[in-house]
DNA sequence: GTTAGCACTCGATGCGATCGAGTGCTAACA
DNA sequence: TGTTAGCACTCGATCGCATCGAGTGCTAAC
């Protein structure tokens, strides 16, 4: 184990990266701590922790930079307590979550560009998914002879919408009583029970009132791959471009996978779906992460919640070298807002 | 006027520094030229060329590449019925378009992913904007005692939707018998005049039927302001990291303002709106374009249309050294595929 | 009008000297 | 035994300088 006085060395060299982005000597702590300690001593420390692997050193004469072990030390026994948040910072936190929402879209963009922009690092919101929503309406409303608009309301105000062609041999009409049916029949099962329900009610009644079964099916297929397709829920970057302002980022090849990786919004959905069974809040460090991508980054997840039940993560992707201890009480306070607004507005 | 030959090797010219990226030296030309002329000659051409601006020299004893003015007139005057899109890409053009479709906004990106990987630049779409559009059907979904979703449907088979919580002093009935109301009143109104006949419709019922007029003028606020921002249409990316591809955006500080000024959609949506009105086909070259951030590029963009009226742009965003030759057919016939799918599919 | 020849320009590349921040080690000190 | 001053050493960064070579402009000859 470490001493105090290690730990509080370690501390100060995270601390002195995080915003230098240079490794540290021996002499910038000594001057910085209160202990009185000459830079010889701290040289001493500074050597055993690297050989206990919390301290790298680029090269032979340049000074310590915390190594992934370095920081995972951090960022579990260093930080307790310590709050950099700004008062400030809270009250704009607040007010965010005070203005009216439209749809729990819109909140989750906002709060992707707010985070992203208070922290200068590259925000992620997973927009809610919530499982034990229930289906509230679903409707058909005609275009033309052969084209119609499919329109799913969930409890939580959700919109999901398809366009969807007639199949030779289907009249609109036949659709439309079809989907009343369904809407009766439906209408207050849990979301991602609709597909198993939807296939049982669907061929019961085709069988029942359809002349044209084949084509049917085609169409029957087209519904529920969009229920499969879409009840993912939506991945709301803000920053993305933050990236190439981290010094580790200015050469492009080391911020072109990164951000392409951004690009492939599914990827990121994946990446951040994993963390919202986990804990409330979880910290991933370089090699930490699954994806090849991140391996420079530090991830952050929060979860933010609906009455209590998870629905959704908030992510922020930075340098290993990430202002730790502004960031993680930052997105707890985000994500806390975040549920209350949530649970205010959706659980009556 | 430019004399043939000067076309011809302005022509080659820009034909090499588009693929190499690198100054063209007279050398490089005369090997490649089959009209037999010395290194020398084509020298003597250069400097008279420089002297009309449409070469530049980056220093004294450098090749020479295109200026804005160069590309402008290859553009202008020696692209005509040069196709350099394969038959491959032709047919994989066809192809993108002949699957069915769930949704108009599917395609514009399936359109913009499909554009930035045959090119390898930054795709945008802007999403179809009918202005002869009608609106469909309007509808109000309870939540709860005090939530409600507003869903809109219009010809074009395009959702809005919003959740709305109800003020106090309205019930979620008088709420839904308004809805109705003007559901049957608006039903078949251009899109574009929703709002002001909203107006005129709502003040008249609330009049009528409702008690607390203070309250609903509120809720009122909320719909308008809503149907303002939805309805301009959404943007749509493709590889905005293939800007990291290209030579002149490898020093960070280069690239930056440009992916920034991306991901700023309503800034990249006025900017291609503004191309919407104007001829089917534009290229803006450098310094051209209105927008700082892209003077060191160029936008390539084509119009998109249902039924013969444009709704729609589909743009291309590179550096100044793009292929056009390659890249404006190839617009082209992906403005052409994209406008005959949608009109087949919504125009009865 | 075209071309060969040639001096010239200027960025790119490579090399060596210098600089300085920071280390590790040793010996002395409390 | 823990701390510290002193000192030699390391190594990236920076600068100056020589070299190289692609490409030019100009002149004179064809």
């Amino acid at each position: 184990m470490l001493t105090d006085r290690q730990m509080m060395i370690l501390r100060m060299i995270v601390d002195n990266y995080v915003l230098s982005a240079e490794p540290v000597g021996s002499r910038t702590i000594s001057k910085q701590t209160d202990l009185g300690l000459s830079a010889a001593t701290i040289r001493n420390e500074m050597a055993d922790l690297e050989e206990l692997g919390y301290l790298e050193q680029p090269h032979t004469s340049a000074g310590r930079i915390p190594s992934q072990m370095g920081y995972r030390f951090y960022v579990d026994h260093l930080l307790m307590g310590d709050t950099r948040v700004s008062g400030q910072e809270i009250s704009r936190i607040k007010s965010l979550f005070t203005e009216r929402i439209g749809e729990m879209e819109r909140v989750a963009q906002q709060t992707a560009l707010f985070l992203s922009n208070l922290t200068q690092y590259t925000a992620v919101v997973l927009g809610p998914q919530v499982y034990d929503t229930t289906l509230k309406n679903l409707q058909l409303v005609a275009l033309n002879d052969h084209t119609a608009v499919l329109l799913m309301v969930t409890s939580s105000g959700q919109v999901y919408n398809r366009t969807v062609s007639m199949p030779e041999g289907i009249s609109l009409h036949e659709m439309e009583s079809l989907v009343q049916v369904l809407n009766a029949r439906l209408a207050g099962t849990l979301m991602y029970r609709i597909r198993s329900r939807a296939l049982e009610e669907i061929t019961h009644e085709l069988t029942r009132h359809m002349r044209d079964y084949e084509e049917a099916v085609h169409l029957l297929d087209q519904v529920v791959t969009w229920l499969e397709t879409d009840q993912e829920g939506k991945v709301y970057l803000g920053g993305a471009t933050n990236m190439l302002l981290q010094p580790e980022f200015r050469d492009v090849h080391k911020a072109q996978p990164v951000l392409t990786w951004l690009e492939r919004h599914h990827d990121v959905m994946e990446a951040l779906r994993g963390a919202e069974s986990a804990l409330q809040l979880q910290v991933r460090i370089g090699g930490e992460n699954d994806v090849q991508s991140l391996h420079d980054c530090s991830l952050i997840t929060a979860t933010y919640s609906v009455g209590g039940l998870p629905v959704g993560v908030i992510g922020l992707i930075g340098p290993t070298r990430m202002d730790y201890a502004r960031v993680i009480p930052l997105l707890g306070h985000l994500s806390k807002g975040l549920s209350e607004l949530l649970t205010k507005f959706y659980v009556s």
